[in-house]
DNA sequence: TTTGCTGAAGTTACCGGTAACAAGCGAATA
DNA sequence: TATTCGCTTGTTACCGGTAACTTCAGCAAA
């Protein structure tokens, strides 16, 4: 009787029951093509009878592998990162990988806290909302020397591989929407506030002051997004700039709860005010009328960077990467 | 030079840098007050200076925990189940575990799957949503001797924790809502139609017949729900039941995608068509009108498992518990 | 002075796998 | 017949920590 063992079936268990080494059992599981087709239905009669569970802790120790990648997200509640975690996660499994997911809330520190907890956990490589993080978590990064994936944003300088959108180019197309219909008094409504919807809100500026319009109509919040901030902060607007055209939400949630603030104060969308939200999530094409917005390609985010990771983690070199997917303006009924 | 080391710095290393041995090391991590302070610190300079990440792996397989815990959830973009996820998480947290979430996507066999995966990283507990599982996980969980967390629903045989609402009383409560408003020719709105989904409507056909109601007008689909599709089946169902008077639907993305094309319809809400959802999702408040809903304590939910677990962790024994957690039907303006 | 105790650090063995190399053996080749 | 090759299985050492027990110094009590 061992002093500290577990109590569980090991692979020295399976091994005993069919008579050989434990290590002709993990090659059984591992590389089942090098075992005689005879021993490996023994072996695999005997995992089953026995109920063996590999212990991973023990497989990554030994092998230096983990197969597994972390996947932080700022938001579970946001379902934009949902189509984008579904393309990871549908593309990594098939290489046999696992995806772990963290959530950040928005913040670099806990970021920073997620990156350090799972490369403790050995993950074979990183993915990561956004190009801007702590010092402390470059360094750790640089440490690691894993595959490191950024995306959502562009950047010059990526680390390794960078897979997203320019996030100003897209507010100023947007903007550029409203101007070919004719809008000219256009407010911008954000929430949280975070980098990205600080780069959106700039393409705003920008191109308004190119048109020479006003950029005072403008209200930001760091609180978290939600459909009844939208209405809330719409109804602010309304009281203090009564003579809006039209809003441009930093996202779909507050583009929606601005609309349902609409049609509570019976102001006819778009005639009396224009709306357009960000992200393209299934409620703007829900509504009535459907909200304008800028549709992103979460999906073929997701893919991209499982297929990029995939090339890296089978050996790809370390050179940075980086692909602009682009992003689609649709007006629908808001504008 | 080692033959196969991954150059990553170790305990060793820090060790060797201190002046001695890698249990002290480790012991200033783990129990700090047993190691001398002067030498506590400059273990402490040593960690910063050399970039010491500890390995979870090993550490995993020596002491046979894991400091973490599994979270298995339906589906990522469904916000019902962020609010839970939460308080599991902050909870959790406070004691020094981690939680490794698993999407299962409404299916056992992902589930099983994800139980397997789980159980291979030596999570220290398990949460489920449901309380419906494999035979294979039953044989799984009963192995592991770990503590297990049954969700969202309630069972009379919990496997260990359960904490849940009675989803077929609810369904029934929210039923008991338009019957008090007069409306009588009510119909029923479901999709993806898994366990709880199927308890809820249920409860709605149970109340029915006991007022001596007609069930036909009922309407259920497999897919994922969507805003979209909740405004696809109310056409539906208005084509086929013109005299419909409201609609139960089954969750509140339905029911607000209802909402959206009774306004496309220029349907009076309520007056032409009452309509209610079910979850207490934060849009059921912003819409116009808000939608009535049976709001769940999903925080409450998430609190109290993470209570629960940590007495279990902690070494409470293993007795079966129940948790009727309860749900509240709120009426608002759609009703 | 001796004994016992306490706190701090060390020794040893072990967790459960996998890498790298070695060995045995029958079939193919020279 | 001897050599080589390929396939299958085994041996050994090691991954990076932690549990449990041991050692040792310093000090209080006897």
């Amino acid at each position: 009787m061992p002093r500290r063992s577990s109590g569980r079936v090991t692979l020295q268990d399976i091994a005993d029951r069919v008579g050989v080494t434990k290590i002709t059992v993990s090659r059984a599981l591992r590389e089942p093509h090098r075992v005689s087709a005879a021993l490996r239905l023994r072996i695999e009669e005997a995992i089953d009878e026995l109920g063996y569970i590999p212990n991973h802790s023990a497989g990554a120790l030994a092998s230096g592998r983990s197969h597994s990648v972390a996947l932080l997200i700022p938001s579970l509640s946001n379902s934009v990162f949902s189509e984008i975690q579904r393309g990871i996660e549908e593309g990594l499994r098939a290489g046999g990988y696992r995806v772990l997911i963290g959530h950040t809330g928005y913040s670099m520190l806990e970021e920073e806290r997620l990156i350090d907890t799972y490369l403790s956990y050995g993950v074979d490589a990183l993915i990561l909302p956004g190009t801007r993080h702590t010092e402390h978590a470059l360094r750790l990064l640089e440490r690691a020397r894993v595959p490191v994936v950024e995306t959502l944003e562009l950047t010059d300088t990526p680390l390794d591989i960078n897979v997203g959108l320019d996030q100003h180019a897209a507010g100023v197309a947007m903007t550029q929407a409203f101007l070919d219909r004719g809008y000219r008094r256009l407010g911008f409504l954000g929430a949280r506030m975070d980098y990205r919807a600080q780069l959106r809100m700039a393409g705003w500026e920008t191109r308004m002051k190119q048109a020479g319009l006003s950029t005072e109509r403008c209200l930001t919040t760091p609180h978290p997004s939600s459909y009844r901030l939208g209405g809330e902060m719409l109804a602010s607007m309304l009281e203090r700039w009564p003579d809006l055209e039209g809003i441009f939400c930093g996202n779909d949630d507050l583009a929606a709860g601005a609309l349902f603030e609409c049609q509570r104060q019976r102001l006819e969308v778009p005639e009396r005010m224009a709306l357009a939200g960000f992200n393209g999530l299934d409620i703007t094409e829900a509504t009535t009328p459907p909200l304008a917005t800028v549709v992103t390609p979460r999906r073929r985010i997701g893919d991209l960077i499982a297929v990029k990771l995939r090339e890296r983690l089978a050996g790809a070199p370390l050179s940075p990467y980086r692909e602009d997917v682009g992003f689609e303006v649709q007006c629908r009924g808001s504008l």
